[in-house]
DNA sequence: GTCTATAGCCCGATAGAC
DNA sequence: GTCTATCGGGCTATAGAC
């Protein structure tokens, strides 16, 4: 891993921990172990890495997701392996959010660039999830009409993220875990 | 409307808006119209400034559910009507969400009385929310086991504040709308 | 590429006059 | 209660040596 790819992951560690007024070039240089000034070498601005950061993630989410596809298994079941993912890395540490929706309670502050990143994440993901709905929807596996489905997308996203919300505020994983799996049952329920 | 009073005002809107690490006493100071030093006077520290605020949202929180609680309408119409008046807010304004869904997501930063504090609304409006379910479960409206009750009523909180999330992130109240349409179906559908 | 040094600004908080 | 003035420190960012 390049210096450059270093920073990129320390910064997105600290802005999953603390968001973007949160965190500092000098914490990103304690933790890497570099001045701060070299900082500015690889990411001339604040705006600028945060962006990067944002954009790998988002490359990042992109490739896990269309792995996710490639298996063959139903599409409820792979929204399931979806939320065990993040169930996973909040049991660790409840804290370890996705990096969008901890940018997004920032977004009235953040430079346009960054919230236009955070924008096409919410909407990535909630294509991804409607085109779930849609293909169990052919299958006859789920109930709902074509109309419907990107409400039921959106509406998935929320519970999401505001299950990470509520675990990082108990500082409890388990309230992910519990969410999740009353949201499964909302959605078979419906089939 | 005293001094203090009009400083916790000017704080809530700016917490709402940018968060914790998002304002500064000279943005109180310029709203309000007085010198940053003043709010010292009524306010020692930032921590002691943003703890007030939240006890007052809170116990405002507070009465104006146990105003819901006295209108005699069922429990789902509760909270519906909860539902519809964040909805009127974030109609009017995509990042008017409410103060501890806000700093929610600054919950590792927080000093610990607020934290505490923020802590406190979730269980709050959750043990609310378990409340009505309860409610409606006694009068047959709903078919779910006692011992669902809170893992439901979490769900629902969650489902509000990624509502509230995604209204901001989107620019959009609309969304929230359709979040908590979609959320009442789900909790009807189990009638 | 990384360093030291520093500019220029904002922060929370305090002292003391009025 | 509110003011002016200021302290000590943190911030992003830049200049220039190595």
């Amino acid at each position: 891993m390049n210096r450059a790819d270093e920073i990129l992951h320390v910064a997105h560690e600290l802005l999953v921990e603390r968001g973007y007024n949160g965190f500092s070039y000098a914490d990103i240089a304690d933790k890497v172990g570099i001045q701060k000034a070299s900082i500015h070498y690889h990411f001339p601005s604040k705006e600028n890495l945060v962006q990067s950061v944002i954009q790998r993630y988002r490359s990042i989410v992109k490739s896990k997701l269309s792995e996710l596809d490639k298996i063959p298994v139903d599409s409820v079941q792979k929204l399931r392996l979806y939320l065990n993912y993040w169930n996973e890395c909040l049991q660790n540490k409840a804290s370890d959010v996705c990096l969008c929706a901890q940018l997004a309670a920032e977004v009235p502050m953040l430079p346009e660039s960054v919230r236009i990143e955070v924008q096409g994440h919410f909407e990535e993901l909630s294509g991804w999830i409607a085109g779930l709905l849609r293909e169990a929807i052919d299958k006859r596996q789920l109930s709902l009409s074509a109309d419907q489905v990107k409400d039921e997308a959106e509406f998935v996203v929320a519970s999401i993220h505001g299950g990470m919300l509520s675990a990082r505020t108990y500082n409890n994983g388990e309230y992910f875990n519990q969410i999740s799996k009353q949201l499964l049952i909302k959605i078979e329920a419906a089939s």
